[in-house]
DNA sequence: TATGGTATCGATACCGGTATGGATACCAAA
DNA sequence: TTTGGTATCCATACCGGTATCGATACCATA
């Protein structure tokens, strides 16, 4: 006991027990099972990790950043994959939740109530990432899709366009696209205007899928002078599309992604992308999770915006 | 007892008692603790998986594979990023071996001694992946980085080219890109041919640093006919700059990168690259894992070789 | 000297499962 | 009837820590 009190440095233990158990663990080249620690406690050192999917790079960064707020604080990440797929998170958050876990951190604000109350009953922090618009179980950090959509066809109509057209993840999946999509059209309607073209795609989103709509939406009404896309790998398609086909970006069309990947930054043509905070709102959300353990500490905020930033080419 | 038996589906428990844990298990809502199974049991629920980098989709790919190879088998996946430091990698392992993971993913070869020891002692599967260019510490699944260097030098010189140069990642901190570096390099030299120039990255590997150092690279040198970059993200950079300085990518230069990303596919100048099978090795790598925890199945290969592809521009 | 407080330490009881080796019951064979 | 085998079930002892509380020692104060 007073070992275990030693190498944990909680108190009651005098400077010289507290020296001869580390040297006596340093020579047997003991290491805690952590295991045990979090049956025993009441604090588990895991900390689970659900989102919809990890071979995109947005979620890729997300981790990045989770693992990057980690560090250090003796936790460890376990992580599931979704696939966009509802009952498949209920289960997921299901089987992390049996493992005790210090917190839970969870893409999207959007869960069927059946996972809500789950989340809910969970009694530990629960902070869900990636989206603001909505209400959290616990705490939220994100941005405002909605917003950012809303933006980017301001910035649009300020370019002069007017006959717009959409490319984007079907809504049914990507509740975040969607919401951008609303957020683009109420805008759109403000200014009396509406989309001329709406494409969805199944699958996953890549530049080849984004290139291929581009082309169609383009030949059906080669009039169409700016296209919104729910994200940047279709967007870059579009813009291979272009620059394969001499349009000249900025001139007869305008095109918008979403996400301000770096690829992006160097395209030769100019890309309209909302930049999103990515490796931030994964290294904080382990903030505001750490911050909940601490039960006397001050009750943070429910829901922590952060800044988008609108990318305009020249 | 009988429940554990009867839940676990392990053997002497009778038909009618089975049914009556079952509906009990079901009623009260009962979730096993996989902690406290990890504890007791001599199986963990747990595998560990060490990575280098997550934000690079390469990675990211394998980590989705992983959770897809995972899916159903009861095992939860615990991840580290090490950032390319061994130190941080030794850590790491340590922190993951605490956990008394099933079986342990670690990405590469070239552990350092003390690392490899580690491993070895940990007394469970360890599958290193990504590399076959040397000796696994137990099994390891992945291809041959000096075979896919030398194979793309082969081809770059069948297509014509002559002055070739290098734009990679430094080889202190990426082993792989080192040993395709090294296999290029040996083709080189059975022409009788050498690199006329060599760029090392220091930091990320991005289209945008990719591209300042194909237009250093050009301008120092106009004649070069060929660039080996060291990943796909750097080449794609290469490609910007031809697309924005109107040269002809296939004629006047020919750009070669490394991991088949799904972006140079659409690409609208010809790229060439080696397909990498990133998704495979990931759910490749956990059939592994399982397969050396099963105590008297066949010794499975110490060493599986994935083909890579090469993707050359019409 | 008696009393009370503080610092330090250790015995004990869990945390929630699983491995193990009986105990029990029932049936067939001797 | 006795013996032995099989199918089920359960009591017990861990797994490796931590929470809790009592024991001990030592010092200062009355």
């Amino acid at each position: 006991m007073t070992a275990s009190r030693a190498l944990r440095g909680t108190g009651d233990v005098s400077p010289e027990t507290l020296k001869k158990v580390r040297l006596a663990a340093q020579q047997i080249g003991y290491v805690g099972n952590p295991l045990a620690a979090s049956l025993s406690g009441k604090r588990s050192g895991l900390i689970g990790v659900v989102v919809p999917s990890v071979s995109n790079i947005v979620f890729a960064e997300v981790l990045a950043g989770i693992a990057d707020g980690l560090d250090g604080s003796g936790l460890q990440p376990v992580f599931g994959v979704t696939d966009y797929d509802e009952t498949r998170e209920a289960e997921l958050i299901q089987s992390m939740l049996a493992w005790h876990p210090a917190a839970l951190i969870v893409a999207g604000l959007d869960q069927p109530d059946a996972t809500r109350n789950l989340l809910q009953r969970a009694d530990i922090p629960i902070v869900q990432i990636m989206d603001t618009d909505g209400d959290p179980v616990d705490v939220c950090i994100g941005f405002s899709h909605r917003d950012a959509g809303r933006e980017m066809a301001g910035a649009l109509l300020a370019r002069g366009a007017r006959r717009m057209a959409y490319i984007g993840s079907s809504h049914a999946l990507d509740t975040r696209a969607r919401k951008r999509f609303a957020g683009f059209e109420t805008r759109l309607n403000e200014a009396a205007q509406t989309f001329f073209d709406i494409q969805f795609v199944d699958g996953p989103s890549t530049a080849t899928v984004g290139r291929g709509l581009t082309e169609k939406v383009l030949s059906d009404d080669p009039a169409i002078d700016a296209i919104y896309y729910s994200n940047d790998d279709l967007a870059i398609g579009g813009a291979y599309h272009c620059i394969a086909h001499g349009l000249s970006v900025g001139q007869d069309i305008h095109l918008a992604g979403f996400n301000g990947l770096e690829i992006t930054k160097t395209l030769p043509v100019g890309l309209a992308t909302t930049l999103t905070p990515r490796r931030q709102i994964g290294s904080k959300s382990v903030e505001m999770a750490l911050a909940g353990l601490q039960k006397n500490a001050p009750l943070g905020p429910k829901r922590v915006t952060l800044q988008t930033q609108l990318l305009l080419p020249d």
